[in-house]
DNA sequence: CCTTTGAGTGAACGTCTGTTCACTCAACTA
DNA sequence: TAGTTGAGTGAACAGACGTTCACTCAAAGG
């Protein structure tokens, strides 16, 4: 049906046609089912390429729609690629919950957490890889939103740190840091599943490794300034 | 003189046409020159974007050549893009032999280390950018390539780390572990120093911390396998 | 029931795309 | 000096691009 070799779930809008289903769709139902679908086909015509190299005719006929109708939902790519930055955190922050919540000590945050992410990025992996992708070569707003939302998790994972008393003798500016080398690992683990999530347990297993080594170094570190 | 923004050395073909200059290049030189030209501006272009989402016409109109010239030297941009992961890394290797060449001890590869390749990064600020973006987000050729120089670099690292000494019981494979979360930090310091130029010092001395923390933890551990 | 609203249509526009082809004409070679 | 080579030309192509505009026609609402 389409000519790309990307392949998304078809975008029926012949639904009410349907014989047996007497039941319509309200307005607002039907246009949050096209903006849902304007969003899944951007993110798998950009799987194969990225963001800024698509077009929005080609988004358009993915989703069986003319091109004009995209702009009843978004004014630009641009400002698409901002509401799949925003979703694609949502998400993830969810899981970070959950991931803090249960694990409050370091010998279960690795094995306890990496898994977590893990099942995560295996049950978004179009998302996290939208994320590594435009993270760098996005539209300049795009690559700022993700950004920002990287750091937003590193100070969230700072107050942690800070509150478990792991890291009693480190002055906050070097808890800051540590969360910093964490998070900037774990994205680029991320990173790896995504491209190659065939080896997820080889990557797993060797970064369980890492920040052991990582962690076991951070513990033993001393700061030298103050506060 | 160009529709962009983007601003390029302009490509002097006129160059034989100065007056007091009797000697001209020779056949080989010339080519070579337009070669050059088409690399620098194909750089210059996707720096805005990225490479999948500029055009051979653009290209070509930067370098003020005629689109079909563009085939006499690539044949496709994917093609270019292999030739400026090359370019990239024959640079980025020399430098590294300098700093492996002055650093055989690990306080001194850290204090030695960071601000050769941060110098690196600033000499060769536009290069290092390309290899950022394409990564995670070139076409898959391009990203291949890139991913297996990285490999190479790191393989190169860990014999480094053998012969120096300093993990004499770790285990063959965690020093190629220590040696991949190294590359993997530093690959993330150049991104931002990439990124945020101007802050150069911070970005660096903040390196250097997390850098140490993560050392004087390697050091402690303890490789729990065999060979 | 009659009016308003707004998601989706379809044609049209000027521009840009990759690639082909036959060509020129200066530098090289024999 | 005569012949070959090959980097760069310029026209032409069929198609894709973003954006505009006036439009349809069900659902929503008074």
């Amino acid at each position: 049906m389409s000519t790309t070799a990307v392949e998304v779930v078809p975008y029926d809008r012949a639904m009410e046609e349907t014989a047996e289903a007497g039941e319509g769709e309200s307005r607002a139902e039907r246009k949050e089912r096209t903006r849902r679908a304007i969003l899944d086909a951007a993110l798998a015509l950009a799987a194969d390429s990225n963001l800024a190299a698509i077009s929005l005719r080609q988004v358009a006929k993915q989703v069986g729609v003319v091109p004009t109708a995209f702009y009843r939902h978004f004014g630009s790519l641009e400002l698409l690629g901002l509401a799949l930055v925003d979703e694609s955190f949502r998400s993830l922050r969810l899981m970070l919950l959950d991931v803090w919540r249960h694990a409050p000590e370091y010998r279960d945050f690795i094995d306890g957490s990496l898994p977590i992410v893990a099942q995560h990025v295996r049950e978004n992996r179009s998302h996290y890889a939208f994320i590594a992708r435009e993270r760098t070569a996005g539209p300049p707003r795009v690559r700022e939103a993700i950004r920002h939302e990287i750091e937003l998790i590193t100070r969230e994972l700072a107050t942690d740190i800070a509150r478990s008393g792991a890291a009693e003798h480190y002055s906050s500016k070097d808890i800051g840091l540590l969360a910093d080398l964490i998070v900037s690992f774990v994205v680029t683990m991320a990173e790896r599943l995504v491209e190659d999530p065939d080896s997820e347990e080889r990557i797993l297993a060797d970064a369980r490794t890492q920040l052991r080594m990582l962690l076991v170094g951070a513990l033993g570190w001393r700061s030298t300034g103050r506060t």
